[in-house]
Parts: C-alpha cells; sequence; structure tokens
DNA sequence: ACAGAAAATAGGACTGAGTCTCAAAAGATA
DNA sequence: TATCTTTTGAGACTCAGTCCTATTTTCTGT
C-alpha cells in the first residue's frame, strides 16, 4: 500500500532527520541552524517546518506514553499499583532500546546535554496532572475525578520530575534506575514529612 | 538600605508585569508583541529584556516564593515540616495585599489556559526541584544533597501541580485552600499506592 | 553643591525561528 | 497523453532574543 509518494515522504523525513542530529552531534544545538539541517538534507527551508513543527521536534519522537499505557493494561490483574507501575516502565524502556538503538544513544545525549531540548522534553513528558490521573484510574477502575486518583497522579509526576534531577546530578545513571529508585523510596512513605524545622537562629 | 535606584527598578520591573499581565488578559498571549508591553509599561523592547529574559518569564516570575521562604524561616523550630509548611503557606497569602493577589490569580490561570507557558512552567519544574530541595534543606537542617530531601522537593512540587487541577477543575476554588488540602491528604501516606490493578479486560 | 564614576536606559541593527502564500514540480489517475 | 492532486521551493514577513553604543540617571567623594 505504499505509494512511491509515501515511500518519498518517508525518506525525506528520515533524511532530515539524521542530517540534523549528525549536525547537532558536529557542530552542536544551537549552532545549527534549521537552514543548515536543510541544506544538507538537500531540502528548503519550508520544507523542513512542513515535517517537523519546530527544531526541537526533530530531536523529540516522544511515543514513550502510548507504549507504557499498553505496557501498563498487560499487567496481570490484582498485581499492587506501584509494583504495576514498576514493571510497566522496564518493559516499555527495554522495548523501546530494542528498536532504535543508535540514534536513541544520541537523542539521550542531547535531552541531558542542551538545556533547550531538556527544557522541551520535560515539559512533554511530564504531561499533565489530568492525563496522568485518567491512566491511573483505568489502571485502577476508578474515576478521574477520584481525588485520591488525582493527588496520587501529582505524587508520581513528582517522582519523575525527582528522577529527572538526579540524573542532571549524575548524567552517567540511567533514568529509568533513578525513577525505580525513586519510587521505591516512595513506597516508604514521604520522607521527613513530620520532622521538626530547625527555625531561623 | 534601599536606594532610590534599587526602588525604581523594583517598581519598572513590577510595572512592566503589571502591564504584561494585563494585556495578556485583554487580547491573549499570542497577540501581545514584547513591543506592545514595552510600549504599555513606557520603557524600551530592550529594557523588557533586561528585566526578564523571555516573554514567558514575565508570567512565571514569582515573588511570593521569597516570601514565603521568610514565612517559613519564621515558623518556631521544633514544630513538624508539614505544620510548619501549612502555615507558612497561611501566613504568606494572608499577608499579600488585594493588587498582589489578584495578579497571582491571573498569573496561574495564564500558566494553566497558554499551553507554551504551561509548557515553559513545567519545564521549570525540574529546576524548581532543587531550588525546593535548597528551601527544605535549610529548614530541616540537612544537606540539599540528601536524597530524601529531593524526594520530599518532587512530592511537594507534586502537591502545587494537585492543587492547580484541582483549582483548574473548579475555579471558584482558592488556589492556597487546595494546596493545603492536597497536603493534609498526603500527611495520611501516598493514596492507593498498593491497590491491585485490575488489568486488561 | 558639583564633578566624575557607575549603572540604567533608549534606540537600533542583526540573527534565526516560525508562518504564510503562490507558482512550479512531481506523482497519481484515467 | 491530458488532467487533477499533492508536495516542494522560494521568498516575504513577524516577532523573540542578542548585542552594541550613545545618552540619561543615580550614586559617591570632595
Amino acid at each position: 500500500m505504499s505509494s512511491l509518494r509515501e515511500r518519498k515522504k518517508a525518506r525525506t523525513r528520515a533524511e532530515i532527520q539524521r542530517q540534523a542530529l549528525r549536525l547537532f552531534a558536529e557542530r552542536g544545538y544551537e549552532a545549527t541552524t534549521v537552514e543548515d539541517i536543510a541544506g544538507a538534507a538537500e531540502v528548503a527551508r519550508s520544507t523542513f517546518f512542513r515535517y517537523f513543527a519546530t527544531k526541537e521536534d526533530v530531536v523529540l519522537f516522544d511515543d514513550v506514553d502510548p507504549l507504557f499505557e499498553k505496557a501498563l493494561a498487560a499487567i496481570p490483574a490484582g498485581t499492587p499499583l506501584v509494583v504495576a507501575l514498576i514493571k510497566a516502565l522496564r518493559a516499555t524502556f527495554t522495548e523501546l532500546d530494542e528498536q532504535k538503538r543508535a540514534d536513541e544513544e544520541l537523542r539521550m545525549r542531547l535531552v541531558r546535554t542542551v538545556p533547550e531540548i531538556g527544557a522541551a522534553s520535560r515539559a512533554r513528558s511530564a504531561g499533565d496532572v489530568e492525563q496522568t490521573a485518567c491512566l491511573l484510574a483505568s489502571a485502577l477502575g476508578r474515576s478521574d475525578e477520584d481525588l485520591e486518583i488525582v493527588t496520587l497522579a501529582g505524587v508520581l509526576i513528582g517522582a519523575r520530575l525527582v528522577a529527572q534531577t538526579l540524573v542532571a546530578r549524575e548524567p552517567s545513571r540511567s533514568y529509568v534506575d533513578a525513577t525505580l529508585e525513586t519510587l521505591e523510596r516512595l513506597r516508604g512513605g514521604i520522607p521527613l514529612f513530620d520532622e521538626p524545622v530547625v527555625g531561623s537562629p
């Protein structure tokens, strides 16, 4: 069913992305203009924007959420939620690595390295509370209006932010591991919540 | 110690932000250019960028945080952290005058409403983890490298996001109340963490 | 009170991202 | 082949953000 037209489109898209990643790696993200990328891919500048809405988008093909959703739904009923989340997270990322390893390396490095891309990535992946609440609601068979569901959604997004912070502090670290560790720590309850403050001297 | 120079700077900054928020409310975020804002604040375009690094920053800039920080430091030593946070939050907002409270409301509405601002706000959340961790570290007399501190910081940011969601659902609601309620709920531990998932049918 | 130092501002030039339009090219259809 | 549709190229345009310089405003020492 793939007409010549569709094959060409796919090839153009891939080529733009390939050249973009190559140039980002060579000269850096800021120092590479969209015009450079278009030129390297032998395409007009306006064509670039027909394939990718923004310059960041070349780096961010973020299909993680739907994959995670699928993985979570596949966890057998009766599993405690935290465990289910942990398993689904592992499954998602191992599946992701198998498919596109070479480019994925570079992509991750750019996300960690270039502040602008990192910010864009966080803005997308952090998602909003409502979205996560929906996910949890369907996982637990509850309503997404449920205040407990919403609260839990917030905590989980917080956990992701913590993981990102940990990776930022120690870039060699795996994001998945950092997330898993944070979830594990939260299983023991929210730390320090009843610790006394020291006050001002 | 506040020289004329510093007072003027503070006034200029406040005026730019006030005009910006007013214009955003009137014509929308996209439809308002930095030049419009500068003009309304009777200031040069380049001056705008001396006060705010980006157009988004004019919305994200928050002069409530330092107030909260002060309020937290004023809580007597020995108070459990959650209680201290709750008290400090209350104190901060009762202290705000009518004008600032209204500005704060509008700011929050824009963060929820304009996708671009929401994204920028989320993108900064990770940085906020570090910042919040510092705050908590000094409140508890610990190091901000402490993993428990960082984790707690993430949870609190999550709580803030939850509060925003609740206000979005029920706009008549006060943001402070929503935050306080969420903190109270979290005192009882993270809800639903060990609830069994239903799996896919 | 006044001169000179330090800081803030206005104003404008410039780069690059993102949008839009239109005519030409390539592909599909019959 | 002729014709209709989709994709592309090219260029004009807006606006965010950077940078530089001359000018004004505030501060400081005398």
